[in-house]
DNA sequence: CCCGTCGTTATTTTT
DNA sequence: TAACGACGGG
């Protein structure tokens, strides 16, 4: 595409980040300001206009989901983009790590630690631990490594008071490196530790990425801080851009500082502010900004609402308890879907999951269709974990954890003690860097085993040797995953225009050829095979078969589902490694029965709705000790605050907000006290329905004649919302407009109608597709062509 | 090895 | 309240 195309739709702000150039930047853009549209707009721009070669250029994101939106919408604009790095912070780091797999002391073919998996490490090395011990000192440890503290780092005290934990740290740290894996903080972690130490690996870094950008840079953490500081070198070009209102991670150890102190950090830093909105109404940015400006912490600023007014006022609700809450929200719902809303404009928003229940049982009372955000993890089940730990240790047979998960499942006689003998006596016999492996060791074990377990472990070891035989694996393999790496990476060097005198080329550069590495990928059978006979070989089949009989669930449902993942890759060493990959930097796979085409009420935690966008939301519990939480005060209130404003400024629309005089809570009901935040906003702004509790009337409230419809009045109330300015928008959308949509491309409007509620375009696309839109809903996403 | 019962304990969670 | 984990008995 044109640059000149792509670069007349923005506005001048957005334009003028495009173009930025020199000093490090960073755009604050706030929320629905067209930030993923600036972004890939600046990558086709320098790739186009400025002549960046794509590979050299790094852009890093938290979630897959972004990264892959940003991709496909890079692509759009410059094809060539799809050479860049476009990708999440994790997995950037597993690239890193593999690719410097000897410098960083780690297997090539590591795999990725979760959460669970660390709970585990921490009670194998410190037995004498609780379980709920070890996740404290596991969830530390994480923490420990977000702010990118080594075990003998003395400001380890600042995360935990106990002066065991240092050792408790240590003692982890080498179990987990026994296993040549890695968990999540090491992977941002390792790269910049390595980069401290290793000036080689730093110098090549600097010249590889000359440009690096960060999304949501709001919710970085210290570590990736320090890593964006370790891959900037003098030349390259830093952009960052986040929103300081919308820092809802710092639990996590996301650090606002980073967003605030990113001037000092990088001087000469250029600032451009986003602030058109062009997703809510006026009212609901409004009531957004209101409660937003009672944080003192913040860079500050206010967006405007392009959309206008609106006709819709929000709506603030005063309910009894939590079942007239869910049951007013089915009404209000089923009352818009009469008049042609679709039930997909609505979301529930709740603070803590927990509260998905009533509203559960309330829709299916009332055959509302919803899919709740978040609730199944997919790769959180038992299931799926097994299978996960079977592929994990069939590449990195040095993974104590995946062994003692999948030994003796199903039943091998195989029992803890046995284990235990097996792992310590590889402990005794590994030494640094041999490819001794559990394996060697289940061996070797045989004869202090009792024959029961003996039977077991023959058992086990001959299904992986002959699954390891089958995919090709060798005590060779991890060598050639990391050949297969470098050379991948000498390819792009070379294109780069990166000396050939570099330690990660010069062992093989004279092989190189780009076929080599892409062609291999479409030859040799899938992966999926292959896990689909394990599957049956190990007998977990079988085993969960079982279970499905006995508790009515659908497991081999799923185990089928993980296998069909997997069809795209290739039964290889190589292959196997990447879906490993794939599959543990993406733990947030939801729906995967694809239900996700129906037309159903989204249930989704505050959390969960950051970067989404509903045209009807309702926020519920909004009542002091559920939102905000009573523990939270001075910068936690802030953040939760924050939390609110990121609900609020998910509506496009319509804005319902409610609050319950009673709750259950803990098996007991409790009385509440409306949220503290719905005071700050302005009387005026909001509509009240329902019976005002007396203390809200009291605090800022007593002047406002409104005293409430009450809730009889309100639920015989006629909707008048939809009703839109129709003229007015038919005016802007008219047939024959060129329009460009973010995610269809160019197009024009070929056809527009008016029913009585809605209009709607139809578009015909230079792809090709032909589609409707309700101009209305579509505002941040669709606009019209400047000739 | 599996099942039932009792007691404990309640956020948010991109990777 | 409800859900999950620990523990003990068959």
């Amino acid at each position: 595409m044109e640059a000149s195309e792509y670069l007349s739709v923005l506005n001048p702000e957005q334009l003028e980040a495009v173009k930025h150039t020199g000093s490090p930047l960073l755009i604050l853009a706030g929320a629905g300001s067209g930030k993923t549209r600036v972004i890939t707009t600046k990558i086709a721009y320098l790739i186009q206009e400025l002549g960046v070669n794509p590979s050299s250029i790094l852009a890093v994101t938290f979630t897959k989901k972004a990264a892959q939106e940003m991709q496909e919408r890079a692509e759009r604009l410059e094809p060539f983009s799809v050479k860049s790095n476009i990708r999440t912070f994790h997995s950037f780091g597993a690239w890193f790590l593999r690719l410097n797999a000897e410098e960083a002391n780690l297997s090539p073919n590591f795999t990725v630690y979760d959460d669970d998996d660390m709970v585990t490490i921490v009670q194998k090395a410190i037995p004498v631990l609780s379980k709920q011990e070890a996740s404290g000192v596991a969830h530390k440890i994480s923490l420990a490594k977000d702010y990118c503290m080594e075990c003998d780092d003395p400001n380890l005290i600042s995360i935990s008071s106990d002066p065991d934990f240092p050792e408790q740290y240590t003692l982890y740290q080498k179990r987990l490196e026994e296993t040549g894996n890695v968990d999540f903080g090491d992977l941002i972690m390792k790269p910049v530790l390595l980069m401290r130490d290793n000036p080689t690996v730093r110098n090549y870094m600097h010249r590889r990425f000359s440009v690096i950008m960060v999304d949501e840079y709001q919710d970085s953490n210290v570590a990736q801080f320090k890593l964006l500081q370790m891959l900037s070198g003098e030349k390259t070009y830093v952009c960052v851009v986040g929103d300081d209102d919308q820092s809802i991670y710092k639990f996590r150890g996301a650090e606002v500082r980073n967003i605030l102190d990113f001037q000092k950090q990088f001087p000469g830093t250029q600032v451009i502010k986003l602030v058109r909105n062009y997703r809510s109404f006026a009212p609901i940015l409004g009531i957004a900004d209101a409660v937003v400006s009672h944080n003192t912490d913040r860079l500050g600023k206010t967006l405007t609402a392009e959309r206008g007014e609106g006709k819709h006022k929000p709506e603030l609700i005063f309910l009894a308890n939590q079942d007239d809450e869910a049951h007013w929200v089915s009404q209000k719902i089923k009352e818009s879907v009469k008049l042609g809303v679709p039930f997909s404009d609505w979301a529930i928003l709740y603070r803590t999951n927990a509260q998905s229940l009533e509203f559960e049982t309330e829709f299916l009372h009332k055959h509302i269709p919803y899919s709740v955000v978040g609730a199944l993890k997919f790769y959180e089940r038992e299931e799926i974990k097994d299978i996960v730990a079977y592929l994990s240790f069939l590449s990195n047979p040095k993974d104590e954890i995946s062994f003692r998960r999948i030994v003796n499942k199903p039943a091998r006689t195989v029992g803890s003690v046995s284990q235990d003998k097996i792992i310590s006596l590889y402990q005794k016999n590994k030494t640094e860097g041999s490819p001794y492996t559990i394996l060697d060791a289940c061996i070797d074990a045989l004869k202090i085993l009792p024959k029961k377990a003996r039977d077991g472990i023959n058992e086990f070891v001959e299904l992986i040797q002959n699954a390891r035989v089958e995919i090709g694996m060798s005590s060779l393999s991890s060598q050639e995953v990391l050949i297969a790496v470098k050379k991948q990476e000498a390819i792009i060097a070379q294109e780069i225009g990166i000396g050939q005198n570099e330690t990660l080329t010069n062992s093989f550069s004279d092989e190189l050829s780009v076929e080599n590495v892409t062609e291999k990928r479409i030859k040799q059978k899938k992966l999926s095979d292959f896990i689909d006979k394990l599957i049956e070989k190990s007998h977990i089949k079988n085993y969960h078969e079982s279970q499905d009989e006995i508790s009515g669930t659908q497991r081999v449902l799923n185990l089928q589902e993980f296998v069909n993942s997997a069809v795209l890759y290739e039964c290889t060493p190589l292959g196997l490694c990447d879906f490993l990959d794939h599959i543990e930097l993406d733990r947030s796979l939801e729906n995967p029965y694809g239900e996700d085409n129906e037309d159903a009420v989204t249930l989704i935690t505050l959390h969960n709705t950051k970067g989404l966008e509903f045209p009807r939301v309702i926020i519920t519990g909004l009542e002091y000790g559920v939102f905000p939480r009573r523990d939270k005060v001075d910068s936690e209130l802030e953040e939760e605050r924050r939390l609110f404003y990121v609900g609020l400024t998910r509506a496009q629309n319509e804005l319902y907000l409610t609050s319950c005089t009673m709750r259950r809570l803990y098996g007991r009901t409790d009385f509440m006290e409306p949220s503290p935040f719905l005071s700050e906003i302005k009387p005026e702004q909001i509509e009240i329905t329902g019976k005002i509790p007396y203390s809200f009337r009291k605090s800022s409230y007593n002047s406002q004649n409104s005293f409430g419809k009450s809730i009889d009045s309100f639920y015989s109330k006629k909707i008048s919302s939809i009703e839109n300015d129709i003229s007015e928008i038919a005016e802007i959308w008219q047939k024959g407009k060129k329009i460009y949509h973010d995610d269809y491309g160019y197009g024009m409007i070929i056809r527009t109608t008016a029913d009585d509620a809605e209009y709607v375009i139809t578009v015909q696309f230079e792809n090709g597709a032909v589609k409707r839109f309700m101009p209305k809903y579509n505002a941040n996403r669709l606009m019209i062509v400047k000739d």
